[in-house]
DNA sequence: ATAAAAATAGACAAACCTGTCTATTTTTAT
DNA sequence: ATAAAAATAGACAGGTTTGTCTATTTTTAT
């Protein structure tokens, strides 16, 4: 039975290809690891790989998903937690990114190398991480309403240049510097885009 | 006679190697492009690829630093060009952004994907790449500096953060546009700057 | 308990990868 | 014109890659 919807439940060798799997390729790259190399290091044999999915392609796929589903939950959380002040909602994204920065495990942002990796634009995996940024934007873009900007959109897209810019500097940096000064910058945006 | 600093004059086969090389590997990525592919394209021998560099990966960087040179003329030149308001100079980095954004064979800001590609900070071409990253910041200092940001380096680390996912949106949506999204919002930050 | 489904090890194919080596030819400099 | 340097084709080694196939065993559901 192999489920593909992310809402079924997962085996439990599914599951743990698929952390492997993460695993791997966030810390080396999704080219650089090898089906085998994979599969040793989840101690699964390789047709449990090629049962749950066709192709090494639809398991980073499948990866890439599952992982904007689980930034996508902790950024909510992040903003639900920030209190009532809608300034504060959105500036909590900063504050959260500063987190994510400082975690020992960070290796950038693993949209941004999925884009990279795959540079063509129609490529499957190009697809699925920029389908992760379109949705961050959506949520900036309520964030922004909320927070009283005269063009919300407008703001959404300068927030997500920041955020991005702060992902590949404190990849580059192994600091996370970077999120105070998008945090900074965000704040002077909004400002302006209110008055 | 393997030259090797970018200040002497290359032999034509080493420039017509090194230019292949640029095209495939922004193309497809420095990973997915073989040297086999490469010196096909070339119509070069492996010999004269090995007399030259020790490995692909020394081929890589000196792309790389070469790459590094011509974007940074180039913006030091579109600087020069836009007259003598230090606010209009700073502002001209994200025109020539624009630019570079709508040529035909743009895919990506190439060092932000050898950054992904290879992710180890401490790798030869992460490091070559992150060093371009470093000389855009020493441009953007002074001019904010001119600009009279009261911080120019703190202005200078946000404007960068704002180019840098320019780079990344202008990839993956195939538009111009974050160019002047990112225009917008550097008027931004450098008017707080300054108050 | 029994039948169906899932996972196993391991061989295998066919292609690709980087880098080395050799023997020959071409180019460059004097 | 001659000697030295550079480039050539092509074979070669030793790995690696993704994906397929088979025959066996384990797990799951009824």
């Amino acid at each position: 039975m192999i489920s593909g919807n992310s809402a079924a439940p997962m085996s439990a060798k599914r599951q743990r290809l698929m952390d492997t799997a993460w695993r791997l390729f966030y810390r080396d790259g999704y080219r650089s690891v090898g089906i085998d190399t994979l599969l040793a290091e989840a101690d699964l044999a390789k047709m449990t790989l090629y049962n749950h999915f066709s192709s090494k392609e639809e398991l980073i796929v499948a990866v890439i998903r599952k992982r904007s589903e689980e930034i996508l939950a902790g950024l909510a959380n992040a903003v639900e937690n920030a209190g009532r002040s809608p300034e504060r909602r959105l500036l909590a994204v900063f504050d959260w990114l500063k987190v994510l920065f400082g975690t020992k495990d960070f290796n950038g942002c693993a949209f941004i190398r999925a884009l990279s990796e795959f540079p063509d634009p129609s490529h499957p995996i190009h697809r699925a991480a920029w389908t992760h940024k379109q949705s961050v934007r959506k949520m900036l873009v309520g964030l922004a309403s909320e927070a009283g900007a005269k063009s919300p959109a407008a703001v959404a897209d300068a927030l997500r240049l920041l955020i991005d810019g702060a992902l590949v500097a404190a990849h580059a940096t192994g600091s996370a510097k970077p999120a105070g000064v998008a945090r900074a910058a965000a704040a002077s945006v909004l400002a302006q885009a209110r008055e």
